[in-house]
DNA sequence: GTCACAGAAATTTTT
DNA sequence: TTTCTGTGAC
């Protein structure tokens, strides 16, 4: 490529990252600090390569979501575009799109449909998501009775979480148990009893899990032939978040190029936060270890957030125990130190956010650019009503999503019966929802099925008297699908109309429930086939119920609700960090083991710095659990927020704005009371 | 066998 | 709040 191209491609990247991007085919690691421009970093590195010569088909890019993925083809596309597409280059645009980017899951997908034969697993396996497997490790449970024990065994979720946990770890059961779940120890020989029929039942239904996808893609590269083919695919390995891989993940990058050549990983260990899915630090830590001839570069300098801010995220990353050392620092001096901001009710803490967005928004900066990020989903439920209430569009990312809805779920496990008639879980699913028809039914039912492998085996059978007139239309529905070439919406339309006085019959509110599914419909249209869409609904699920209108227009504009994990990656101006409360951040599930609370720490961190000009922390020091009745309990600040920490921030009450501000706003919005006592007994915080 | 109900228990983050 | 298990009526 002619030199002046190449100038104009790195013309905005700092000495480290124009290093980075330019290294050669030695292994690479890139330690990319919070807003370090990592993103740019990689994607001129793919572009770089390319303009080697390399083939973007040969070049496979593995992030941690598929927005991601989609967001780094997209940049790509535009260096490549600046470059290849001057006036003067010689070169013809190399097609970014044969390009393979996407997840650990989604590539494991589409190199198993291709190559899996070889390892013996059929090209049309379906794809398991997290609650299916659990469905399916609770149908097991049931038929080894493991239920049937004077002490209660591990819940299904439980249960998946520690099969989970060995596979990806690659971990003994009782290691596993002893490390993470104790309290289950005693069921070490069942739960090993339930693993091999649960690994078992998958084979039969011709189903990968989300671990599977894993394990299999592993066993393809170290096939004898097969290995070989899939190697031999890629000349380059770039993996982003790789401080979030775990084990698993790291052997395969380690069976795709066992002396790392080509391989380029970007991470940073003060950001790992996926330890809950067995992803370890280490991965990242020993790098260097594992890859001898590997080159290290670190970026330090931040393009995103105010120095005060920086300065506040630094003492707070500071408190890690280890890590590789970095000091960020960034160019955007001036601005306001961060702000702690003490609540009393849960109520002020909402009225103080939403005040302060419309303040912002007031000011020019738009909703969509300003989030508020929390621990657990739960937590903005009563911001949410509030922001409905005054009428403020949000979008919120994380916890629960529109296909694990039951009516989505029940509506999906039609056409996924129709697809694998071997599919228990679907089955099991859908025959629960007809009148008459318990889990005995259900059980001989699906294994007619599943013997014969067509529904012609159900038309015969004699339903109980309930189900007499739904069930020859049930089977004939199914049978209709299973055959059918109809266009994917008139199936799903198909669905809907035998689904409808089920769902009005089973819910309270069927109304909203309906129109999900219509929504649900419309969406079929994006998909070229029913297999394709089961597959990328389960690898890729709309992230919010609003995505499904498809994306969004200029001129709309809503603010972001997120939990803090979907937030990885993601920048705004203003930032409000919620419920930053010991109990919450730190969350009480994650305060056993130093390793877990280290991991909030880096939560913490990964929340502050999102924020490129305004961070709000902010917890009320009231809390209410949700469960238990009306019990409350007094809240501390973050034991993240350090004196020494707390240095960096101006600290506010919303108690002492609140007597002044209050008549304005208007207490009719908020007519709570708060007893004196209580506003005495919590004067010890902040005094 | 099914189904509705009661009481107890667990309780986060996501590909 | 959801999930799991046991109980008793049909």
């Amino acid at each position: 490529m002619d030199c002046l191209a190449s100038d104009h491609l790195f013309e905005h990247l700092n000495p480290q990252q124009r290093f980075a991007a330019q290294h050669g085919e030695d292994p690479l690691l890139i330690v990319a600090g919070a807003g370090t421009g990592k993103t740019a970093t990689l994607v001129h590195r793919v572009a770089w390569q390319i303009a080697q010569g390399i083939d973007p088909g040969r070049i496979l890019l593995l992030t941690f979501t598929r927005r991601a993925a989609a967001e780094m083809i997209r940049r790509a596309e535009r260096v490549i575009e600046r470059t290849f597409g001057r006036p003067g280059s010689t070169h013809a645009r190399p097609p970014i799109t044969r390009l393979w980017a996407g997840t650990f899951h989604a590539i494991a997908t589409r190199l198993l449909r291709r190559y899996g034969k070889a390892i013996g697993l059929a090209p049309d396996f379906g794809i398991h998501d997290r609650s299916d497997s659990e469905d399916l490790m609770h149908l097991v449970r049931t038929e080894l009775h493991l239920a049937k024990t004077d002490k209660r065994f591990p819940q299904k979720g439980t249960c998946m979480a520690i099969y989970s946990r060995c596979v990806n770890a690659r971990q003994p059961l009782p290691d596993a148990l002893a490390t993470h779940f104790p309290w289950c120890m005693d069921w070490t020989e069942e739960l090993a009893r339930l693993f091999d029929a649960y690994v078992d039942r998958k084979e039969q239904m011709g189903v990968l899990d989300y671990d599977d996808l894993l394990i299999y893609w592993h066993a393809l590269l170290t096939a004898e032939g097969a290995g070989d083919l899939v190697r031999q695919q890629f000349d380059r390995v770039l993996v982003d978040e790789y401080q979030d891989t775990n084990l698993l993940q790291a052997e395969i990058l380690y069976a795709l190029s066992p002396e790392g050549r080509g391989l380029t990983v970007v991470g940073d260990d003060a950001q790992a936060i996926y330890s809950f899915r067995a992803a370890t630090v280490r991965n990242i830590l020993d790098f260097p270890k594992h890859y001898p001839n590997a080159s290290v570069v670190t970026l330090e300098e931040n393009y995103r957030s105010r120095q005060p801010i920086l300065d506040a995220t630094n003492a707070v990353i500071a408190q890690a125990a280890e890590r590789y050392a970095k000091n960020l620092w960034s160019k955007r001096s001036g601005g306001s130190r961060p702000v702690l901001v003490t609540c009393e009710e849960e109520e002020d803490q909402s009225d103080f956010v939403i005040r302060t967005i419309l303040a912002h928004r007031e000011a020019g900066i738009a909703l969509r650019r300003q989030a508020v990020l929390f621990r657990a989903s739960h937590h903005s439920i009563l911001l949410e009503a509030e922001l409905a209430r005054r009428g403020i569009p949000f979008h919120k990312y994380g916890g629960l999503k529109f296909v694990e809805t039951a009516h989505v779920k029940d509506l999906m496990a039609f056409l996924r019966l129709a697809e694998n008639p071997r599919d228990v879980v679907s089955g099991n699913r859908i025959l629960a929802l007809l009148p008459g028809i318990g889990p005995q039914t259900t059980a001989r039912l699906m294994g007619r099925l599943a013997e014969a492998g067509d529904f012609s085996v159900w038309t015969d059978w004699k339903p109980p008297a309930a189900a007499t007139e739904i069930w020859p239309k049930f089977v004939k529905l199914l049978s209709d699908l299973h055959r059918t070439q109809a266009e994917l919406t008139t199936q799903v339309h198909q669905v809907r109309l035998f689904y409808q006085p089920l769902l009005e019959d089973r819910y309270d509110n069927p109304h909203p429930r309906a129109r999900d599914l219509e929504q649900l419909e419309a969406l079929a249209s994006r998909y070229a086939d029913r297999a394709t869409m089961l597959a990328e609904i389960t690898l890729d699920p709309p992230a919010s119920t609003q995505d499904l209108a498809g994306p969004p227009t200029l001129d709309d504009d809503y603010l972001v609700l997120s939990t803090i994990h979907s937030a990885k990656g993601l920048e705004w101006d203003a930032v409000y960090v919620i419920h930053a409360s010991d109990g919450n951040i730190p969350s009480d599930m994650a305060t056993g083991t130093r390793e877990e609370v280290e991991e909030e720490l880096r939560l913490f961190y990964v929340a502050l710095t999102r924020a490129r000009d305004w961070l709000y922390v902010s917890f009320p020091l009231r809390y209410y659990h949700y469960r238990g009745g009306d019990r409350f309990s007094l809240a501390q600040r973050t034991r993240f927020l350090s004196k020494a920490v707390l240095k960096h921030f101006a600290c506010r009450t919303v108690l002492a704005e609140r007597t002044a501000e209050r008549p304005a706003l208007g207490d009719e919005v908020h007519p709570h009371v708060t007893s004196p006592s209580i506003r005495n007994r919590t004067k010890r915080y902040w005094s």
